[in-house]
DNA sequence: AAGTAGTTCAACAGTATTGTTGAACATTTA
DNA sequence: TAAATGTTCAACAATACTGTTGAACTACTT
C-alpha cells in the first residue's frame, strides 16, 4: 500500500509529464528538425506551459539531444542483429530488409530526420555508435568472401553492398514526397506501393547479386 | 561605345550585385536549409550589407523562392533528356547513371536540401514541374514492355524501377556522413567509392534487370 | 497538521532575426 | 551639368524565440 502510494506520488507525475514532453519533442523534431522545430510548439502539444520544457530538459539543445540519441539507437538492434547472425549473405540480406522496412513503416520520418541533422552535425552518430558500425563492413567482407567461393554471388565490394542495401530500402521513404508526384499516386496508393516494396528489393537484390 | 557604356551602368552592377546574393544564398540554403540559414550570413558571403537582400529579394521567403526555383530545374535536364531519348531501356539507364552522378558531383548537397524542402512544403515540386514528371513513368512503362517482349530484361514496375534507379544513385550523396563513418572512410577515400559508383551502379541495374 | 519536495504556470528578460527607413553616393540620360 | 534612376549602407523598429523567476499549487512524509 505505502508502495503503491509512493509510486503514484509526484515522483510519477513527474514522469509522465517527463514522457509527454519527450514524445511531443520527438513529434516536432522529426517533423520539423532542430532549427525548424520551435519549444511553443512542443509545449503545446505536451499540453504544458513551455517553461516546463525548460525545468525538464534546461535547453533545446538539450532536449534535442536527448531525442536524438534515442531515435538513433532505435535504428541500430534491426541493422546489427540481423547482420551478425549466423547465416549465409542472401538469408542475411533478405532479413534485414524485412525488419528494416517494419522499422521504416513505423518511422518514416526517421531517415529524412537523420540525414538532416548528421549534415548538420557529422560527429553526431560516431559519438553515438563509436565502433559499432565498423564491425558491419567486416561481418559482410567475410559473408561476401564466402559467397563468392560457394559460387553463390558474384563478387561485390562490401561498401557498395551496403550503399545499394540501403539506397533501395531507405530511398522510398526519403524521396516519398518526390516520388508521390513523379508516380502521381495518392496517398493510400503509395502506402501500397511500399507494401509491396521489401519482397520486390529482395528479389531485386538476388538479381543483382547472382553470379 | 554607347551600348558598352549602357552596359557597365548601374543595370550591369545591379545585375552584379543581384548574383552575387543569389550564388551566395544558393550556397547558405543549401547547406543550412530555410530554417537555419540566416539572412546575415548570406549578405556576409555576398560581401554586401543585410538590408541590401530586402532591397533585391523582398523576403527571406522571395529569396528562398527563387533559389529553389533555379535549384529544382537544374535537376531537371539530366532525368527527361536521357529518359526521352531514342533508344532502348538498358542504354537509358546507363546514360542516366553517367549523366546523374556528373550532376551529382557538381552539386552534392543538392538532395539533401531537396528532400529537407520538400518535407517542409510538398506541393513545391508540383507547382513547379507540373506534370514532366508524370511523363517519365509513361515513357519506362513503354520502354519496360518492348525490353520484356524482347527478353532482354524480366518484368518490373515503372515505379520500382525508378525508386530502385535514384535510391542507387542519390543515396551515397543523401547518406554521406552516415555512410563514411559506417565504411570508416576519410574524404578521399569516400571521393574514390563515389567515383566507382556509376559504373557499379551500371553493372548492378544491368544484372538485376537481366531475365 | 506542518514541513518538505516536487510541479505548474504567468509574467518577465534577453537575445537573435527579420524587415524598414532615409540619407549619401554612383550612373545614366537628356 | 542637372535631373532621374538606381545602389549602398548605417541606424532603427518590430517581432519571434529562448530562457528565467517567483509565487501558487499538489502530494508525500513525519
Amino acid at each position: 500500500m505505502a508502495i503503491i502510494h509512493a509510486m503514484e506520488g509526484t515522483r510519477t507525475q513527474d514522469q509522465a509529464t517527463e514522457d509527454r514532453i519527450f514524445d511531443a519533442a520527438n513529434a516536432v523534431f522529426l517533423e520539423a528538425g532542430f532549427d525548424g522545430a520551435r519549444m511553443k510548439e512542443i509545449a503545446r502539444r505536451a499540453g504544458i506551459n513551455h517553461s516546463m520544457l525548460h525545468y525538464y530538459f534546461r535547453t533545446k539543445g538539450q532536449l534535442f539531444d536527448d531525442v536524438f540519441r534515442r531515435t538513433a539507437k532505435e535504428f541500430m538492434p534491426p541493422i546489427l542483429e540481423t547482420l551478425r547472425a549466423d547465416d549465409d549473405l542472401l538469408s542475411k540480406t533478405d532479413a534485414f530488409i524485412v525488419r528494416y522496412h517494419e522499422t521504416l513503416r513505423r518511422n518514416p520520418h526517421m531517415p529524412a530526420f537523420m540525414m538532416q541533422e548528421l549534415r548538420r552535425n557529422p560527429q553526431a552518430l560516431g559519438e553515438l555508435a563509436g565502433s559499432m558500425l565498423g564491425e558491419v563492413v567486416g561481418i559482410l567482407q567475410v559473408d561476401i568472401a564466402k559467397a563468392v567461393a560457394a559460387g553463390r554471388i558474384r563478387p561485390i565490394s562490401a561498401e557498395d553492398l551496403i550503399a545499394n542495401l540501403l539506397g533501395l530500402c531507405v530511398y522510398p521513404f526519403l524521396a516519398r514526397p518526390m516520388l508521390e508526384a513523379v508516380f502521381e499516386a495518392e496517398t493510400p496508393a503509395y502506402d501500397q506501393f511500399l507494401d509491396n516494396r521489401p519482397e520486390t528489393v529482395q528479389r531485386f537484390m538476388r538479381h543483382a547479386l547472382a553470379p
